[in-house]
DNA sequence: CTGTAACATGAAGCTAATTCATAATTCACA
DNA sequence: TGTGAATTATGAATTAGCTTCATGTTACAG
């Protein structure tokens, strides 16, 4: 036995409109269409949908039964129909992020607060623990957006820049440094370092700085949190770099020094990484637009 | 837009089997055939439905969605199948049940709880309220069955033989007629009748006996309840004609005699009429062969 | 890097749905 | 009871869509 919606759409439209006839127009169907269909239903479900011999057609009780179902099953369909829909025009989605720098909660967490007023519908989260391989999850459809540093020519994915920051030295006031009108890399050789707990080349100090320059630090402490970072170099416990947005927000950078790194300062942008299909999603773009915002809320 | 079952369950069977290739098995088609209903699927929702480049295929976080729509859609298309193999097997279905005969009641009764035993999935009620016109209400379909002592030629309605019963003169057994061997149409020139609320011609004494001998009873009160007209009959407040059955299944008959209508006695047939697509259903076969029975259940 | 397994694609054939034209019924109204 | 208008049924022809076959392409493992 074969039942498609077809069969259940004409049986309702059928007995909404009262005939075969007037429901050709619901239908865009000829009559002769209907007519055809129905003997066709009558045969697959092997039972009398209509009271023979009645003009215009009336159900029989197993017809309205099939109504029945058809007012169950049919919303169904329409409903899975405008979720596609949603999906397709950006009205709704998942919006996972992958964040391969450590700071970014800082301006991240502001961006999806007001993200949520845009956007109630679509589904949010953070994703941790893929820092690194994050553009292979994206690929993956692990996670949906990826902040990252690093720019790469890909095919399917496109990397939206959104705003420029600077590694910015810190250390405390009382710091032998702090008389100096920037830092070199030279500057860090005897330098205990405070970093976020990731692979050297992902940190802008080592990557613009010292790498290039083959200079190694003391020491280098790593810890996972802004704020304790911030405490400890205050406590003259060691330096850091850190983006130039976290000195700006932060309330711990009372009794801290920040300097330029080279003389011209080092300037880096931060790209978010999508899939090239869901670049035009209207959440996207939202999303997009409120992150290259962002940072003059923050200074403000 | 254009959502099939067809192509839920084609995501549901590849989801399932893990592949493409393996979901082939399962539908019986070629995997050529998938490949294709799939780049259909997708131009239709315009989603990615898998993500891309990846073997075998895996779903992409829409492509679950479809998933979990197919496994509320695909079961309820199901239970409507099945409800409907149930409906044609005659393991389920109406009985709605229109008496032309206002003592079938008597009978009836017994027959419907037998029956409940046999079919409880079969939705059974007596229509009362038709009792004229209860072959048009068969063939629209109101009602399921009419029990019937007026057996037609019909092209869609068979007329199923159920017992013979003799329809009986009743009167107290202080009467003057109880002294007779049997009582003709003359006899009721004279006599005080209580009969059903019914027209005339649709009870037995006036059909059979005093309809064709041209002759009017004394005066018709008309009651309603069997038990009543026993009562009243056994009060010597008038005389009645009733089925045979009705007499040797009532308590209230001890007062009361019993004579044959005409010397011989009256012979009447009942029927029901059921539509002639529905004669063969089980649970049809079931009450018409639980009524041929009856009569002996009730004297026993 | 290479082979294999898995998916994609194009063309052809076939099945099934739709339309057109027309016949057959039903129902209302005289 | 008959007649006309409206409605549904039917058959043949057309059209559309799905499936298969044959073959190309691509991902992934070893």
């Amino acid at each position: 036995m074969n039942i498609e919606l077809k069969h259940l759409r004409t049986i309702l439209a059928i007995h909404e409109a009262g005939s075969l006839q007037k429901a050709t127009e619901k239908l865009n169907l000829t009559q002769s269409a209907l007519s055809h269909q129905l003997r066709h239903i009558k045969e697959q479900i092997g039972v009398e949908i209509f009271v023979p011999e009645t003009r215009p057609l009336k159900l029989s009780p197993e017809g309205l039964e099939l109504v029945e179902a058809a007012r169950r099953i049919l919303p169904e369909m329409e409903k899975l129909k405008s979720r596609f829909i949603d999906l397709r025009s950006g009205q709704t989605g998942r919006l996972f992020i992958a964040i391969e720098c450590h700071a970014c909660f800082e301006w991240l967490f502001p961006v999806l607060n007001q993200f949520r007023d845009h956007h109630s519908n679509v589904d949010v989260d953070i994703k941790p623990g893929l820092a690194f391989k994050a553009i292979e999850a994206l690929q993956a459809e692990e996670v949906d957006l990826v902040i990252s540093a690093d720019p790469e020519n890909l095919a399917d994915v496109d990397f939206h820049e959104l705003f420029t920051y600077e590694p910015t030295f810190v250390a405390a006031k009382n710091h032998p440094l702090s008389a100096r009108p920037y830092i070199e890399a030279a500057d860090f050789a005897d330098q205990n370092v405070i970093t976020y707990p990731v692979p050297k080349e992902r940190l802008d100090l080592f990557s613009q700085i010292l790498l290039p320059a083959g200079i190694e630090p003391l020491s280098v402490r790593q810890v996972e949190l802004t704020s304790v970072i911030l405490l400890l170099v205050g406590a003259n416990k060691g330096v850091s770099v850190l983006p130039d947005w976290v000195l700006h927000s932060s309330r711990e950078t009372e009794n801290l020094t920040q300097k330029k790194l080279t003389k011209d300062g080092v300037k880096r942008k931060l790209y978010a990484a999508v899939r090239r299909r869901d670049s035009d999603k209207l959440y996207i773009e939202t999303f997009l637009s409120l992150s290259k915002n962002i940072l003059s809320h923050l200074t403000a």
